[in-house]
Parts: structure tokens; sequence; C-alpha cells
RNA sequence: GGGCAUGUGGCGCAACUUGGACAGCGCGCUCGGCUUCGGACCGAGUGGUUGCGGGUUCAAAUCCCGCCAUGCCCGCCA
């Protein structure tokens, strides 16, 4: 169904093996050669270690089973021939064969190339960014939400049916906090919502030392969490005001949700009660009467560490669910709405459309007090995209839910844990709100400004001019790019320390310049008399050099899109987008298209396959791929 | 005290999950390239005991053990 080229080479290279491994008296399984085969960055086609895994089993030199081994190979319909070097076998593809492949593998679906059948149609619910709705997004939540949306985007073109889902804690304390702040402060909201929030809300956070106050707010939070007030409902708008305005920002990067979860609406779908009971039924829970934990409902760690590894040594010896007050623990909520997402809990919810149509064209939903019914939800795979710091949470959540069912808990519950953003001054603290405010602006808003500022002075700077009308639209999708890539080209395990100069890179190594090559494909394709499909002949022409490279290149993009959905890390579409961008950099400075002569119609496919490759490849990164830029 | 993550040329990163052929890329610095398809470009050069010490292996940045440094976490908070 999914166009792969490699595949299918890659699956006669090692039959072929196979045939010469029979030769020396050894039966290999597919899986064992396979395992030996790669695809090396430079000289060669496709190479194998398979030598040193047979000098295993027989007492024989490597270098001599390589030998034998290439030597004895036939040619097949994709393996040219192979050549033993030292104890490695590095093989050729038949050009012709493999090009023609590789370019209609691209012309058949252009939309759909690089997409591949890994999830197999399995649904998975992604949650991301779940900021605290009272105050604008900083950085460090931005990071969150690029890699929410990337990798939602891997896993749909990976064959999974993708939940977008946000979930939206409207009972913290932060809200809390910001609506004493409304009731009691003078000033009243005079610009973008959120951004108002977050400034009134270091405000109160100045006066949490006075215990008075913060007395105040501890009742506050309480009567908000029960649900009924007139404050309860006015918490509710608010928060509702602050996620309208939070999803601007979300827009402007290009950004989109299915659906958002309020924590107000868990409480009153009354799902936590019915997981509780559920998982009393499982005997997962205790309620010891004496000691420490009296009076409360709690699972004990041991049986917890008993089902996943990496808790240490923990000193408590109980999570408790449920307090000896009778309210319940974020984590008893957490994992109550967990069972709800694989289904354990038939939904209650009802929805709303939050807002009729966002950018993409799709509605958001929001669960709300009353509405129609949505089959979101029940899931085979629940990802969380959560920073590192929540690790031990997660972990526990996770050991609970492998309680309740062994195989979904330890396979289908991730957390996909990511380094904080932090700046070289120090911490991104939203307490303490030292990332908003006059002097240091560290928010996603001022972020996407000053990165569509740097666009156009470099237009400007260039000589050239954005189409007629289109500046905005062009420079806001370049500085996407530029922040889209410059986030996930690391790994999420790592910490990054924001600075202004590595954002703002727009050169080799950043999202404008993948952009770039996009649209100087686009250009040349433009000029093109006349584009037609190339014939086997045709590729007599290709030369060792970057038309090739670029054909091997474009071979790999499904199997790109599958290894960093498989691994949850976007760096690995990146790394592939940078790779590609450049050669394609270096093929146009190097070989003529147009007027090319024999050539020409065979570069233009090579041309055509890679803007099609790469557009692909921009659009899995979040970003529109532009013609002209 | 314990757990987890990170440590790769001056700087920012990749390769580690699944061990393989001279550790890749960008920035910086030095030098060079626009009368042919878009200079947000391309080419050449500079720069590395992969934190340290052991071990396993034909082969270690990659696996194992120990140590050092940095960050985060270990609540009847959310």
């Amino acid at each position: 169904m999914y166009a792969d080229p490699l595949e299918q080479a890659t699956k006669e290279f090692a039959e072929l093996l196979s045939a010469g491994a029979q030769k020396l008296g050894i039966t290999l399984g597919q899986d064992e050669i396979e395992k030996s085969i790669s695809i090396p960055k430079e000289n060669y086609d496709i190479s194998s270690t398979l030598p040193f895994y047979i000098a295993g089993k027989i007492r024989k030199d490597p270098a001599e089973i390589a030998k034998e081994l290439a030597e004895g190979m036939t040619k097949g319909k994709y393996i040219d021939h192979a050549v033993a070097v030292g104890p490695y076998i590095n093989a050729f593809f038949d050009r012709r064969e493999f090009g023609m492949l590789v370019i209609r593998s691209v012309a058949t679906d252009p939309e759909g190339y690089g997409n591949n059948a890994l999830g197999s149609g399995r649904k998975v619910i992604v949650e991301s960014p779940s900021v605290n709705p009272s105050k604008p997004w900083h950085i460090g939540h931005l990071r969150n939400a690029i890699l929410g949306d990337v990798i939602s985007n891997l896993l749909e073109r990976s064959s999974y049916t993708v939940e977008r889902e946000d979930y939206i804690d409207d009972l913290g304390l932060q809200v809390a906090e910001s609506l004493w702040g409304y009731i009691h402060l003078p000033g009243k909201p005079d610009k973008k919502f959120d951004q108002w929030l977050g400034e009134q809300y270091v405000e109160v956070n100045r006066m949490l030392s006075n215990p008075e106050i913060k007395k105040e707010i501890d009742d506050l939070q309480k009567e908000i969490e029960e649900g009924t007030t007139e404050n309860a409902r006015k918490a509710r708008e608010f928060a509702e005001k602050c996620v309208e305005a939070q999803y601007q920002t979300a827009f402007s990067y290009n950004i989109y949700h299915d659906v958002l979860i309020w924590e107000s609406d868990i409480v009153r779908a009354r799902i936590f009660e019915e997981a509780m009971g559920i998982a009393w039924e499982k005997s997962i829970l205790e309620k010891p009467e004496t000691g420490t934990y009296a009076g409360c409902t709690v699972v004990n760690i041991k049986d917890i560490k008993q089902v996943v590894s990496g808790l240490g040594d923990v000193e408590s010896e109980a999570k408790v669910l449920i307090k000896s007050n009778g309210t319940s623990t974020y984590l008893a909520k957490d994992f109550a709405f967990h069972m709800w997402k694989f289904g354990y809990i038939p939904s209650r919810f009802k929805y709303v459309k939050f807002m009729e149509k966002q950018p993409n064209g799709k509605p958001l939903y929001s669960t709300a007090a009353e509405g129609e019914q949505k089959e979101f939800g029940n899931v085979d795979m629940a990802i969380n995209v959560i920073g590192s710091a929540q690790r031990y949470p997660q972990l526990i959540l996770k050991g609970i839910f492998t309680l309740l069912d062994k195989k979904k808990g330890v396979d289908s519950l991730v957390h996909l844990s990511y380094g904080e953003v932090g700046l070289k001054e120090g911490t991104l603290s939203g307490r303490k709100g030292g990332w908003i405010g006059k002097e240091r602006n560290y928010t996603a808003d001022d972020l996407l400004q000053e990165a569509i500022k740097k666009t156009k002075e470099i237009v400007e700077r260039s000589g050239r001019a954005f189409a007629e009308g289109k500046a905005d639209e062009i420079a806001r999708s370049v500085a996407v790019a530029a922040i889209r890539f410059e986030f996930l080209r690391v790994a999420p395990e790592k910490r990054i320390t924001f600075s202004w100069e590595q954002a703002l890179n727009f050169e080799a190594n950043s999202g404008p310049y993948c952009m770039y090559a996009y649209a100087r494909a686009a250009s040349i394709l433009e000029k093109a008399k006349e584009l037609k499909a190339p014939a086997q002949e045709d590729f007599d022409f290709l030369t060792d050099g970057y038309d090739y490279a670029l054909v091997k290149l474009i071979a790999q993009a499904p199997r790109i899109i599958a290894k960093a959905a498989r691994e949850y890390r976007p760096n690995v579409l990146t790394d592939y987008l940078l790779d590609i961008s450049s050669t394609f950099s270096k093929f146009y400075e190097t070989m003529h298209v147009i007027n090319s002569g024999e050539a020409e119609t065979l570069r233009l496919a090579i041309v055509g396959a890679a803007k099609t490759t790469l557009g692909n490849m921009l659009k899995a990164l979040g970003v529109e791929p532009l013609e002209h830029i």
C-alpha cells in the first residue's frame, strides 16, 4: 500500500546474501541477514557486515568470506554487483531499475510519499502541552507543544489514528490565584488575555507572603473545585478566555488540537469514582487503619516496584490516591483519566465545539457540562508529552496502571519526556514570572515576532521582495520553520539553553534553509517547458554526482518517518531534512537542469521527486512548504 | 541517601536504543566562487585523548562496572 523503494532492494540483497551463505554451508534466517544490512552514507549503495556474523559460526577469516560472497553474487533486479572491501560486502544498485523504482514510488502517490504502515490503524491519543490556563505560553511550553504536534504528524504519517488532546487544569491553584487577582486588584484586561493574566499572576504571587491572602486563595480554590458557586463558574469562564488566547499563539505556530479535556469536567463526569471502584475490584488499593496513611486510600509502593523499574529507594511506603480528608490527589485524577483514555470507563463526557473552525479547517472540541456525545478516547496507546521533571510521577502512574492491566500499562502508556528549556541567566520559572514583563520576554508570542522581524530583514537585505501582498504570511511561515526546526533538531531528552542568536539562525542547519531548497526546486519546475515521466533509458544519464545522491536519499523517506515515529524523535526528521536539502543545494549549484540536453527529462524528474519529498517532510515538521519565499 | 538524564573540536548539535569501515553537520575563523535554473547558496582549509578509569569483543562514542561534573526528581501539592 505504501511505497518503500528500499524495502524491495534490501529484500533482494538479503536473498542474494542468503544464497551465498548457503554455498558456504550456512543457513541463515531473513532477519539475521537483514540486521547486517545498512545504507552507507557514500561510496556504495548498500552494505552488509554479514561476514563477521558468519565468521563467528565457522572458523574463517571474515575478509575471505566477504570475498567469496561478493564474487559469487549474481545480478538481481535491483542489485547490480557487489565488491568485498575488507570484511564488508558493498553492493551497487542497478541504477536504471532502482532509479525508476524511486521516481515511480514518489509519482504514484506524491501526497502520501514517505508515509508508512507502522501503526496499521491503531489509535493513539497524544496529550500536549497542558499549560495552566492562567498565563501565556513561554518558550518551554512551546517546546512541548511543538514536540506533541510533530509526534502526532509522524504517527499520522505512520498509519496511526491520532487524537490530539490538551488537558486543561482549570481547578489548580494558579487559576484560583488569577481569579483572586481579578476580584481584588484594580487592573482590568487591556491586552491579549493570557498575557494580561500572566502579568497579574506575577503580581498576585508577590502578595502570597501575606498569610491572609494566601488563606483567601486557598479557600477560593476549594470553592472552585466544588464547582457549584458563582466563583466556580467565573473561574471556568476565565480559564476558557485564557485558553482561547493561548490558542491564538498555537495557531500562529501551526499547532492544532482535536479536543480539550477540562479537569472540572472530569470531576463533573464522576469518572474518578468509577475508576476507584474498578481499582478496588482489581484489588490494587489498600486503606490502612493505622500508621502514616491511616484513613487514606493508597497503592503500596512495593506493588508498583514489582511492575516498573527505575524508582530507586523510595522513602514513603505508599502513594496516596484519596487523602484522609476524603479529597483526591492529582495522581488519582490522572489515573482515572488514563482509565478513560484506554476505554475502561465508558465516556460520560459531553462535548461542545470550543471553536467552530481552527485555521486548519477542523473544529476544536471541548468537554463541557452540556453538549453532544463524541467518540474520543478508547485508544490503544497514550502518549503524554511532559517535561523530564515529572518522570517520577509519570512512572508511578505507569506502575499503577500496569497493576491494573499488565499489557497496556507497560507497552501503551508512554511518557515522552523532554528536557526543560532554560535561559543563560537562569531558569524559566513560571512561578516567579521571570520570563514575562518589560525587560525579558520569553513568551512564544515574542519569539515569533522576533523571528518574523528577522525574516523581513533578510529579505530586505537580499534586495528581493516578497510576493505581492504575501509578506506577512510568508514571513510568518519562515519564522515558524526556523523556530520549530531549532527546537526539534535537538533530541527530546536534552536540555535546551535558549539563545536568541541560535533560535534566529536562518542559515545552513535551519528550517529556512530547507524551505529555501524547496523553493529553488519549485522554481526550476516552474521554468521547465515540459515535465514528462522518465523512461528507463533516461536513467543512463545519471552521473555519480549529486543527482544519484538525491535519488538514494529520496528513497529513504518512508523509513525515516517510521523511525522518527517509532522512537518518538523528531530530530531524526530534521537530520534527514537537512541532508536532503543540502544535497539538493549542491546538486543545484553543480548540475544544470533546464537545457541540460539529453539528461533534462531525468533531472527534471529528480527535481520533482526531491521537491515532493522535501515538501512532505516540511509538512511533517509542521511547516507549509512555499514555492516562493 | 537514592533514582533518572546529560557530558562529543572555541560554540550549538548528530551518531548511542539495534557495537562495525577514516566520529558527521552547522556556527566561528582563514581562503575562494555570481555573463547560465533564486547568494537564506556553494567549494577548500582550520579544529576531536567522544568527562575520567577499568572490563567485554575480531571491533566500543555506542554494551558492562566504578568514579567525576551538571541538571532534575523522590509530598495526604497540583
